[in-house]
DNA sequence: ATGATATTACAAGTATTGTTGAAATATGAA
DNA sequence: TTCATATTTCAACAATACTTGTAATATCAT
């Protein structure tokens, strides 16, 4: 992971529409969930969970899958981990203090 | 942290002026630097370093003291340790594979 | 007080991002 | 083929964020 793309991964998260389609998708693991039932969940528009799917695909921090009728998306959780490692290494370089608060033991 | 707050860090990290200078205080630590002397390592106008610097501390990712004519800045170890581990636990439910990716052994 | 240095505040303009609703596309069923 | 469902695309608009240069403020030294 580089720069610009821990950028674009921190930018899509950054948006409360996006983390609660990132939480929803985390706990539908493997499962992943349709673009249609994910709107329900967080109560918005077809065009606006396009948009925002969009950014965190486009982040790769989400896969889709078309099934049938309806998209699939899926949470990628190695790049949510990728994410926070280049914080954690690139960024703070791997300081004691910001693991103990990230809540890391060693 | 809560989710707003969560959102307004990582927000802030998603730049890349305002990466460079949390990367180049994170070097500094403690001793922290002054806003002069960040715009030379991040080759930036004193009005954009004000700005950028701005938006780190409203997230409380960095903070202010002023020694003299210059007004020092400091990375906020503890901040960044909570931004991350509140998108570990918070948004990615402790996952496995997240902390794996992430480089967390247990 | 005056001048020099460090930083911030402001205003204007530009760029990017987000929202909304309507039209277009893709798939499956009758 | 025709219809219904699921999703995307698009255009228009609104809201934020970023950049730039200039003016204002704060501090220190003379």
């Amino acid at each position: 992971m580089n720069e610009s793309q821990a950028i674009e991964a921190l930018a899509a998260l950054s948006h409360e529409t996006r983390l609660r389609i990132v939480r929803h998708l985390v706990t539908r693991a493997e499962a992943g969930d349709s673009a249609g039932a994910i709107g329900e969940v967080v109560d918005a528009a077809p065009s606006k969970i396009t948009f925002h799917v969009s950014a965190l695909e486009r982040a790769g921090l989400v896969s889709s899958e078309r099934v049938s009728r309806q998209i699939v998306y899926r949470i990628n959780f190695e790049q949510m981990g990728r994410v926070l490692n280049y914080v954690l290494t690139d960024c703070c370089a791997n300081n004691a203090t910001v693991m103990t608060c990230c809540g890391i033991k060693s």
